[in-house]
DNA sequence: GACCTGCTGCGGGGTG
C-alpha cells in the first residue's frame, strides 16, 4: 500500500490530462476546480498501473474522481467487450450513479448501462448485441451472467479494463463481500489480463485492509488517496429518560403514559418539526412505534405529519416516495428509519440527525453523521436518547452501573478520537465456497476438483479453506442426501440432482438467505412485508408503514394481505435472532469512562446524574477492584471485552462445566458461587494454551450460512477454530485479568489482524 | 437485544 505521491497533485495540470469533451463538461458544469481527490485520482489513474483506494466522506466527488480519468483512458477503446464496470450494492445507488455520469457518457459517445433486476431488459439487450462501454451492476447479477449467460460473460468481462467497486466498506465483511471476491477472480480468469480496481470508500480505520481486499497478492501497490477534508462542527447532546417502575414492552403502540418513549416522543415533535431531519430508531418495531406516536401528535396538534418511517420491511414505492420528498427539499421531512438510509443513497442535506439508544457501532455512528452538515460551515447536529430502566432497590447490579448511558459517551469519546471498528470475524466462508462451487460448474458445465479449488481458494480471504478442508466438502456436496454434485468417470464435476434444482432458481444468485413474508396490500397498494411467522386472520390488527390496519381478507397461497385504515393496531413481529457486536475498544472507553470523572458538557441534567449514579456504583460495587461480582443466585463476570471475547469465554466456561449467558460487558452465571467461579477461572488461567479444537466441540448454533445445512458440521467447527484461534491464545491472560493477577491489556493488542 | 442487500427468460401485444 502506497500513499498518492506529493508530486500527483502538484504536477501541472491533471486537469488538461482528461479527455478535450470531458474538459468541456466540467467547464459547462460551472465547477469552480477539481477537488483535492479528484485531482490525485487523475494523476494516479492516467500514470500508474496501480489499483487504487478513495476513502472519503459521502458527497467528496468519489464517483467523478474514479470516472473523469477511466472514461477518458477508455475512449478510443475498440475492443469488443465492456471496458469497465461499476460493482454496487445497492440497485438504488446505481440509478443514482447513472443519472450522474450518463450526461457525460453520451458526451463522449461511450456506451453506459444500468444492470440490476429492475433495469430495462431491452438495454441489457443492446449491450450483449455489442458489448462496450460501462455497465454499473450488482454481485447478483454478476452472478446471473455467469449461471444464466456464460458465453455473454465471457465476451462481456473479457477485456475489462477497470472494476470499480463502490461502497468498498460495505463488502470487506459478510458473505456478500466473500461472494464478490470470488466473483472478480472468475472476472480475472476470463482474460490475459488483470483488469485495475479502483475502490470508494467511506472513511475506514484501517485501510490496509481495504488495500489487501482489492489486491490480495500485492496490496502493497494499491495507490491510497484519503480525503484532507476535515470533520465538520459537531453540536452533540446526550439525552437520558427514566422508564416509570412496572413499564413492561416499552417499544408497544402503548402511548399517553408517562413512559420514556413517549417523552423522546414529545421532544422529537418539537425539536424536529419544520426541517429535514433523520431518526435512527435501531429496530423496524421500534420506528413503527415510533412513526405511530409522531403522526399521532401531528394529528392531535392538527398539523401536517412531517415524520414517515423507511425500512427494509417497506414497498420500494413508499421508501422512494420518502426520499424524493427529502432529495426535493418542498416540505419539511423528517425520516425515521433503520440502517436503510446509512448508505450513500441521495437525499440532499439534513438539518440533524437523532438516534434513540446508544451507538453499538462508531462506524456506524460517523456514517450517520456524514448525512448531516455536509455544507461548508454548517455544523452537523446529533441528539442521543437514551433510556433507562427505573431502579428498584433491589436492582441488579448491571442496572445500577446504567450501562447505556456510559455507552453513549464511550462511543463520543471514540469518535472524537476518530476510531473506526475493523471487520471481524466471518462465519461464511464454507457457505460461499459451497456457492460457488456450483455456480463454476454450472459456468463451466463441469469442472475438475483441482481447477475448482484453485478458481475459488487459490488466493484471497476464501483461501483460509486448505485442500482437505475443500475435499471434505465436495464430498458431503457429492453424497447421496445431498446430491448436489456429482463425479463422471473421466473425474469431471457436474451437478447431481439437486445441484440443478438449487441453481435454476431465481434465489440463487444471492449468497444470503431470504425468509417467507406476507405481502400487505392496502387499496392496491404495496405497503410492504411483515415475515410468514406472523399468526394474521381476517380481523387481525397491525401497525405497519407509519398507520394502524385491520385485514380485510387473506391470501393463504399467494401470501397476500388486505389491509384496511382501522383506528387501533399492534405492531408485527420481525425475526430477530441476533444482537449487533460491540468491539472490545468500545467497551475498554466504557471503563475508562468509569474511572474518570470529568463531566462531559454535551450530558442534559438527567444524563449528568445517572453518569455519576453509575460511578458511584462501579465504586461502591468495587469494580475498580474486582471483576466477580455476586447478585442473587447469579454470578457477574466482568470482562470489559467486547462481544467476541465475551461469548468464546462463555464458551470456554461451558466447556469446563459453567453455563452461562453473555452481555455487553461480561458473561453471567447463573446458580454459582464467586467462588465456585472463581476456581474454574482460575483453572483456565492456569491452562498454557487452552486448545481450541477442544473449545470448538462445545459451540452450538454453528449454521448461519445460506447453505450450511449441506456443509460437514465438522468443517465449520475446523473452521470456527480457525478464526477464533487468535483470540483463544488470549484466553489465560483474560483469566487471570479477571482475578486480579495481570494488568488488563490494552485492546489495540487485540485487534483483530 | 439488529439491520441491510439481490433476482431469469420468454412470449405477446402495442407504439414510434
Amino acid at each position: 500500500m502506497t500513499t498518492s505521491p506529493r508530486s500527483a497533485s502538484d504536477a501541472p495540470g491533471s486537469f488538461d490530462r482528461l479527455h478535450p469533451k470531458i474538459r468541456q463538461w466540467i467547464w459547462e458544469q460551472g465547477w469552480e476546480g477539481l477537488r483535492d481527490i479528484q485531482d490525485k485520482a487523475i494523476g494516479v489513474v492516467l500514470d500508474s498501473g496501480n489499483d487504487l483506494l478513495i476513502a472519503a466522506s459521502t458527497a467528496a466527488g468519489k464517483t467523478e474522481a474514479a470516472f473523469l480519468p477511466i472514461l477518458t483512458s477508455i475512449a478510443d477503446d475498440n475492443d469488443d467487450g465492456l471496458s469497465a464496470l461499476y460493482v454496487s450494492p445497492l440497485k438504488a445507488l446505481i440509478n443514482d450513479q447513472f443519472r450522474r455520469i450518463e450526461q457525460l457518457c453520451d458526451r463522449m459517445e461511450i456506451n453506459v448501462v444500468r444492470w440490476h433486476g429492475d433495469a430495462s431488459f431491452s438495454a441489457k439487450e443492446r449491450t450483449l448485441r455489442r458489448p462496450k462501454g460501462v455497465a454499473l451492476i450488482t454481485p447478483e447479477s454478476i452472478e446471473a451472467l455467469f449461471v444464466r449467460r456464460p458465453t455473454d460473460a465471457r465476451k462481456l468481462f473479457g477485456s475489462l479494463k477497470f472494476v470499480v467497486i463502490d461502497e468498498l466498506h460495505s463488502f470487506l465483511q459478510g458473505p456478500r463481500g466473500l461472494h464478490l471476491v470470488s466473483l472478480l477472480r472468475r472476472i480475472d480468469e476470463l482474460s490475459s489480463y488483470r483488469a485495475r480496481r479502483i475502490g470508494l470508500s467511506a472513511t475506514i480505520g484501517d485501510l490496509s485492509i481495504a488495500a489487501r481486499w482489492l489486491n490480495p497478492s500485492n496490496s502493497d501497490t494499491v495507490t491510497v488517496i484519503e480525503s484532507g477534508a476535515g470533520a465538520p462542527e459537531l453540536k452533540l447532546q446526550i439525552r437520558a429518560y427514566i422508564d416509570p417502575p412496572e413499564s413492561d414492552d416499552a417499544d408497544s403502540l402503548e402511548d399517553d403514559s408517562d413512559a420514556a418513549l413517549d417523552r423522546i416522543a414529545d421532544h422529537l415533535f418539537e425539536t424536529l418539526r419544520g426541517s429535514n431531519n433523520l431518526l435512527f430508531a435501531g429496530s423496524r418495531r421500534r420506528v413503527e412505534a415510533m412513526s405511530d406516536r409522531l403522526r399521532r401528535r401531528s394529528e392531535r396538534a392538527k398539523v401536517p405529519n412531517e415524520f414517515f418511517p423507511h425500512h427494509g420491511s417497506l414497498s420500494k414505492e413508499l421508501r422512494e416516495d420518502l426520499e424524493d420528498r427529502l432529495k426535493i427539499g418542498a416540505l419539511p421531512t423528517t425520516a425515521i428509519t433503520t440502517t436503510t438510509l446509512e448508505l450513500g443513497i441521495d437525499i440532499g442535506s439534513v438539518k440533524s440527525i437523532a438516534q434513540i439508544g446508544a451507538p453499538r457501532s462508531v462506524a456506524s455512528l460517523r456514517q450517520r453523521l456524514g448525512r448531516s452538515g455536509r455544507r461548508k460551515g454548517v455544523p452537523a447536529i446529533l441528539r442521543i436518547y437514551v433510556r433507562v430502566p427505573y431502579l428498584t432497590v433491589d436492582a441488579d447490579p448491571l442496572e445500577k452501573l446504567h450501562l447505556e448511558v456510559v455507552q453513549a459517551i464511550a462511543s463520543i469519546r471514540l469518535l472524537i478520537q476518530r476510531f473506526i471498528e475493523p471487520p471481524g470475524i466471518d462465519p461464511c466462508l464454507a457457505t460461499v465456497a459451497l456457492h460457488q462451487i456450483l455456480s463454476v460448474i454450472t459456468e463451466r458445465g463441469g469442472e475438475r476438483a483441482d481447477r475448482l479449488f484453485r478458481t475459488i481458494c487459490g488466493g484471497g480471504p476464501l483461501s483460509v479453506l486448505e485442500k482437505s478442508d475443500f475435499v471434505d466438502l465436495l464430498r458431503a456436496m457429492a453424497s447421496p442426501e445431498s446430491a448436489l454434485i456429482e463425479q463422471a468417470p473421466d473425474g469431471t464435476i457436474m451437478l447431481g440432482r439437486i445441484g440443478e434444482i438449487i441453481t435454476q432458481s431465481r434465489d440463487f444468485y444471492a449468497v444470503f438467505q431470504s425468509s417467507e413474508e406476507w405481502r400487505l396490500v392496502a387499496g392496491g397498494r404495496a405497503l410492504g412485508t411483515i415475515p410468514l411467522t406472523n399468526a394474521v386472520g381476517i380481523g387481525s390488527l397491525l401497525a405497519f408503514a407509519g398507520h394502524r390496519w385491520r385485514v380485510t381478507a387473506v391470501d393463504n397461497k399467494a401470501h397476500v394481505l388486505d389491509v384496511a385504515p382501522h383506528p387501533a393496531a399492534r405492531i408485527p413481529r420481525f425475526e430477530t435472532l441476533s444482537v449487533e457486536p460491540v468491539h472490545d475498544r468500545l467497551v475498554a472507553e466504557m471503563l475508562a469512562t468509569y474511572g474518570d470523572d470529568d463531566v462531559p458538557p454535551y450530558l442534559d441534567p438527567i444524563a449528568r446524574d445517572l453518569l455519576m449514579n453509575g460511578r458511584q456504583a462501579f465504586r461502591d460495587m468495587g469494580l475498580d477492584r474486582t471483576r466477580l461480582i455476586q447478585s442473587g443466585r447469579d454470578v457477574h463476570v466482568f470482562l470489559w471485552r467486547g462481544s467476541a471475547m465475551n461469548s468464546l469465554f462463555a464458551i470456554t466456561l461451558k466447556s469446563a462445566g459453567l453455563e452461562s449467558s453473555v452481555h455487553d460487558v461480561g458473561v453471567t452465571v447463573a446458580n454459582a458461587s464467586v467462588g465456585e467461579v472463581r476456581a474454574i477461572i482460575r483453572r483456565i488461567s492456569e491452562t498454557p494454551s487452552m486448545p481450541i479444537e477442544d473449545i470448538a466441540d462445545f459451540v452450538e448454533n454453528l449454521q448461519v450460512g445460506k447453505f450450511d445445512e449441506y456443509v460437514p458440521v465438522g468443517l465449520l467447527r475446523r473452521l470456527w477454530a480457525r478464526s477464533n484461534a487468535d483470540l483463544s491464545r488470549r484466553l489465560q491472560d483474560q483469566a487471570r485479568v479477571i482475578l486480579g493477577e495481570s494488568e488488563a491489556f490494552s485492546p489495540s493488542d487485540s485487534a483483530p489482524k
